[in-house]
DNA sequence: CTAATAGTGTCTATTAGACAGTATGTT
DNA sequence: AACATACTGTCTAATAGACACTATTAG
C-alpha cells in the first residue's frame, strides 16, 4: 500500500491530474418529437396528424452532408441535463420543454474523431410553440414506422428528401416491449443515430400508454378527436372511440369552449387536467 | 466559412486533436441486486427472503472509508457495456449475468476529483451463483425500503453496519411511477450513489411487474412460494396467492420434482419457461 | 339532404381482487 | 393432532373491446 491513503482528501485532490487520463468526450443528442397537421383534400375532413422528428444536416466533417440528430458537446461546467436544454434552445429557440434522458450510447467506434459517448434525450414539443426560429440546417421530417415481430422500418420525409432506415428487433429476456435494435439498412443518417431513433420510438410508444407525456405535444386546448389522432399516429394503429375516451377521461377537462366550422357537429375543447 | 469543409473526411480526421478538449472521464457504477435467505426461527417456517445489494468500502480518496457501488472507469477501447461486464467480473468473479443500463448521472460536481459522468447499470444475480469469491472490500447489504407518496427511506445492513438513506420523491408530469429523487439524509454513501440506488429500486419495482427479470435472481429450480417471496420482498408488500399464480402462470413450468422435508405439504419445483 | 365528425349507451369478454376451502407433509 | 405451507375454486368488481346508435353542423 502506498502512503497515499494516509494523506488527507484535500491533499489528494491537490495532486490529482485530470489531464493524465485518456481523452474522451461526452455529447448529448436530442430526439425532438412533435405532431403537426397534414393537408386536407376535403374541406370537411380533419387534417391528418403527422408525427415528426427534427433532424439537422451536417455541415462539417465527419458525415458531411448526412442528416443527424441535433446535439453537441457537454461543457465542463454544466450538467448533462443542462447541456440538453442549452442545445434545444440553440436549435429551436425553445425553452421550458418536456425532456427525459433516454439512453447512453458508447461504442468505442461510434464517432471517427475520437472516443465520444453520447447521452440521448427525448424532447416533446407542441408544434404551435415552434416559432419558425429553427436553425437553418434543421428540418422537420414526417415519421412513418412499420413494425413487425422482428423488424422496425422507419421512413422520414421532409418534403424534399426521403430517408429510410431498417432495423432488426430482438426480444430481450422474453418480455414485452424490451428490445435490442440493430441497424440493417441506413444510407442517410450519421453516426449511430438510426439506433437512437429506434430506441426513442420504442420509448415513446410505450410511455404514451401509461403516462401523460402526450400532452406535451398538444396545444393548450384541443379536441378529443385531435388527441386521439396523436395517439393513433404514434402507436401506428386505429383506436376505438369509447375505449380511448375512457382511457384519457381523468387526465382531461372541458374548457367550456367548442370548435365549430368543420361541416359537422362542433367538438368540445379540452385541456390537460393537472 | 473556413476551408475545412473542402478537405476530405480523412484529412479532417488526421488534423483532429482529442487532447485539445477539456478533460472528462466516464465511469460505470453497478447496482448488483440479489435475493438470499434469512434465518428461520422455527424449523417448519420458510426462511424469510432478503433483498440485497452489493456495496464496496472505499479504500482510497475521495470518500475514504465510505460505502459505494462497485464501479470503475470506462477504458478507451471498450464499450460502456463491456466496462460494466468487466467490473462485475472483477468484483464478483461472475460473468453471463443479466444487466441493463439504468441512467447516466452527470452533475459537474458529483466527483471532487474532476468532471466524471457515470453510467449506472443494474445487474441481477442469483445468490447461489455467488461462489464466495467476492472482492475483500465488497459486502452484501440487506435492503429494506419504506415508501410513501413523497418519500423513500432505505435501510441497508450487512450484519455489522447499518446505513440509512432518506430521499424525497417528486412525481414527474402527473404520472404513475415516474419520479425525481432528491437526497434528504445520507451519512454513509459516497458520491451521489444514494440517488443511483433510489433510481434502481424504482426501476426494479416497476419492471418486475411487467417483465420476467425476476428469474435472473432465482436458481434454476424453485418453488412458487419462493418466487412469490421474491416479488413480495422487492415490492415490499404481501401478494395474494391465487392472483400471483395467475400472473406468473405462463412464465414458469413444472420440473416434475418436489421439495419435501418442510413439515408441510411438499411443493412442486418449477423452472423459468423460455 | 348528405357527408363527416362528435359523442354515448350497452353488451360482452377478460382480467384482477378477495376469500374460503382442501391437501399433505413433519414432529 | 397440530401446524405450516401448498394449491385450487369461485364469487365479485373492475376493466377493455366491440358495436350500434344518436347529435349536429356546413354546404
Amino acid at each position: 500500500m502506498s502512503r497515499r491513503q494516509f494523506e488527507s482528501e484535500s491533499e489528494f485532490l491537490r495532486r490529482y491530474d485530470p489531464k493524465s487520463f485518456d481523452p474522451l468526450s461526452l455529447t448529448t443528442d436530442l430526439l425532438v418529437f412533435s405532431v403537426s397537421d397534414g393537408e386536407t383534400e376535403n374541406y370537411r375532413k380533419l387534417p391528418e396528424k403527422k408525427f415528426s422528428l427534427l433532424l439537422v444536416k451536417r455541415s462539417s466533417h465527419p458525415f458531411f452532408g448526412k442528416w443527424c440528430l441535433p446535439g453537441g458537446f457537454v461543457e465542463l461546467r454544466e450538467s448533462i441535463d443542462e447541456a440538453a436544454v442549452r442545445i434545444l434552445k440553440h436549435e429551436t429557440n425553445l425553452s421550458d420543454i418536456y425532456m427525459e434522458q433516454l439512453y447512453t450510447f458508447g461504442s468505442p467506434d461510434r464517432d471517427p474523431r475520437m472516443r465520444i459517448a453520447s447521452v440521448a434525450y427525448m424532447a416533446l414539443v407542441d408544434k404551435d410553440r415552434l416559432n419558425d426560429r429553427l436553425d437553418d440546417r434543421a428540418s422537420w421530417f414526417h415519421l412513418k414506422t412499420r413494425e413487425s415481430e422482428d423488424r422496425m422500418d422507419v421512413v422520414m420525409d421532409n418534403g424534399e428528401e426521403s430517408l429510410s432506415v431498417r432495423l432488426k428487433k430482438t426480444l430481450c429476456h422474453h418480455t414485452v416491449n424490451s428490445y435490442k435494435f440493430e441497424v440493417i439498412e441506413n444510407e442517410s443518417l450519421a453516426f449511430d443515430h438510426a439506433l437512437v431513433i429506434a430506441e426513442g420510438l420504442n420509448r415513446i410508444k410505450n410511455k404514451i400508454q401509461y403516462t401523460d407525456i402526450a400532452f406535451n405535444m398538444m396545444p393548450s386546448s384541443f379536441t378529443l378527436g385531435e388527441l386521439q389522432q396523436v395517439f393513433e399516429v404514434i402507436l401506428a394503429k386505429k383506436l376505438l372511440d369509447p375505449a380511448f375516451r375512457r382511457m384519457i377521461a381523468d387526465t382531461v377537462e372541458k374548457t367550456g369552449e367548442f370548435r365549430t366550422g368543420g361541416g359537422h357537429r362542433p367538438s368540445a375543447l379540452y385541456r390537460h387536467k393537472k
